[in-house]
DNA sequence: ACGTAGTGTGCAAGCGCTTCCAATAAGCAA
DNA sequence: TTGCTTATTGGAAGCGCTTGCACACTACGT
């Protein structure tokens, strides 16, 4: 218990620059109405002193608690899953910015306690990345009194402030690749429907196709993200002689790619796989996997930069961010060897 | 804007239960000085009224903030490492008791603000998760008026409250399972010394042959944790002739593997392998490597209800809980087929 | 009947900060 | 100089909660 320095308050700074307290607190805050030799000397003090204030305190008064809340799911943790990169990187924006983040994962029917949790905290804003999310629980959300920003959540029919991390339009990036490279019968293998990403990729599929005038005519398969139910897709695809197959995930193109070549076909000179996420397994010595890289990073500033806007301007219009993300070729997708 | 509700404040629920906030406060916190019928109408109250504690006000009254911290480099979160596991451990662990936790992620020499953090946000305890860890940085942080709950921060001269996430046994495990398979020349190649796990499962490796009398003399090889330094190493120890190799990491183990693959051996025939970490690397098609798994949920598990016993009684002795954890045997380090 | 422990409750004082409002100092036109 | 506007400042009231303390009140013993 060797406290190794009572704590400075604000009331201490004041005091020893020879202020009162309010003022003290709105040179700090820098907030208008302070001289500017007075606002220089309380920041002197305050930095001499370490000053550090007691944000209980200062969200009890009601100011900014310089919280902000990131609720994904449990599962979203998971290894190779989406959402480390994306702590990461918002945990990154954040400390720029001199934030700090609660993180919370809830799973079994715990969401709709994100909002309790918003309050119980006094969080300035929520970053909320539910690839599930319903339309009516976005809605609950949205209804809250603080600012809530969107991963992917596209399809509502009230306007939010949202990022898009472009898996629509990596989608069609993969697939005009495709076409581009010559390829005719492009077949999709979709993850799971419940998922705002995997509808997102499947939209981006079917529409450049559309407008390439190609079929997807029973062309879609799909199931889980995972090898297995890529290599079962697979299986259900390869009678109808794809000679590209656009995968929603990189495990599921892999598993693709297994059932190929266990027809001993060859890929990509008989089939085209592209991938998604640009997962480390997509890149090994073993496999060198077409795939769509979101760029996390810049997903995770655009939220924070979205939410911190949000915060500031409360009467800001809803507005989405585009992020935009990059298709990394490799061999599962070259053109065709001439034979 | 639309307030779905206004907060329920302490004293709302008091004043509906006929009770001073006083009274309300004790029984909602379980505080003795209440009779039990009071106290029960309380709770009724508080529950039909979906009271939540504004958790600000509570931290400044004194009271316990159910909020901890996390702290881990920021490198810790990327692909692959420990670090995204750990935190869902944590975060699950935590949602369990029902407290939250404030995650941030340092780099850059801002470590040494986790203290100030820590004050800034009132936290009732820190868990703490840096392999780089120095002694006197620990110092530092147990010197802090918080409970903190070091993990793998081995080598302090004064006792702490510490999970040990089993390296040096684990290390023990893989080494002794070599010997069982009949291997006496055994190498090792080590991860970065600034590691406090690299430097467990070293010593894990070093004890064990020296127990059994097998020699560790210039059979040691180390580097960063990739695959290319595992590679390099490999190829100053494979002048030495081992029939063993035991990695600190599943990487570095695959980076031996392909050098020895590309003399001409075979694995695990004439060169045993063991890898640490059992990444998803280990289980491939292509890759069968023997691998230490280390116990996350149990470890993040641990590591919380360490912090919380030091939060309830803050003149517990200072403890080390070790975790255990599980060799994971596959073909990498089969004993020799019998030609 | 009285005094004396308990036990259960309420009063009120903060925790450290923000912010409304009044007070003062300063600036400037008349 | 006087009168008025404007830029700075301090006083003080909370934000919602915990807790030390005083105050009932009950249940005993003498």
């Amino acid at each position: 218990m060797t406290k190794q320095e009572s704590v400075v308050t604000l009331a201490e700074v004041a005091r020893v620059s020879g202020v009162s307290s309010a003022t003290a607190s709105r040179a700090i805050n820098g907030r208008p109405g302070v001289s500017t030799k007075v606002r220089e000397r309380v920041l002197a003090v305050a930095e001499a002193l370490s000053y550090q204030a007691n944000s209980a305190a200062r969200k009890l008064a009601g100011g900014r608690s310089g919280t902000i809340g990131l609720a994904l799911p449990t599962d979203g943790l998971e290894h190779g899953s989406y959402g480390s990169l994306l702590v990461q990187g918002v945990s990154e924006a954040l400390e720029r910015r001199d934030l700090t983040m609660m993180l919370w994962t809830t799973g079994g029917g715990r969401e709709q306690s994100i909002l309790e949790m918003a309050n119980h905290h006094q969080l300035d804003g929520m970053l909320i990345v539910y690839p599930t999310m319903t339309e009516s629980w976005a809605a609950d959300l949205l209804s809250g009194p603080r600012p809530t920003v969107l991963l992917d959540s596209v399809g509502l029919t009230s306007p939010a402030y949202e990022v898009s991390s472009g898996n629509y339009a990596g989608a069609r990036a993969a697939v005009t690749h495709l076409i581009e490279g010559g390829r005719s019968r492009i077949a999709h293998i979709a993850g799971p429907v419940t998922r705002s990403h995997a509808r997102e990729r499947k939209s981006g599929y079917i529409d450049t196709c559309r407008e390439n005038d190609i079929s997807t005519n029973g062309l879609v398969a799909g199931g889980e993200y995972t090898r297995r139910d890529g290599y079962y897709a697979m299986q259900e695809l390869l009678p109808l002689n794809p000679d590209a197959v656009f995968a929603s995930c990189d495990a599921m193109a892999l598993g693709a790619i297994e059932v190929i070549e266990e027809a001993g076909l060859s890929v990509p000179d008989d089939i085209a796989v592209v991938g998604f996420n640009n997962s480390l397994e997509a890149h090994t010595h073993q496999a060198q996997l077409s795939s769509v890289e979101l760029n996390r990073p810049a997903i995770a500033e655009a939220m924070v930069s979205l939410l911190e806007k949000a915060i500031d301007y409360p009467a800001m219009d809803p507005q989405t961010i585009e992020v935009v993300n990059t298709l990394i070729v490799r061999d599962s997708s070259r053109p065709r060897t001439l034979k």
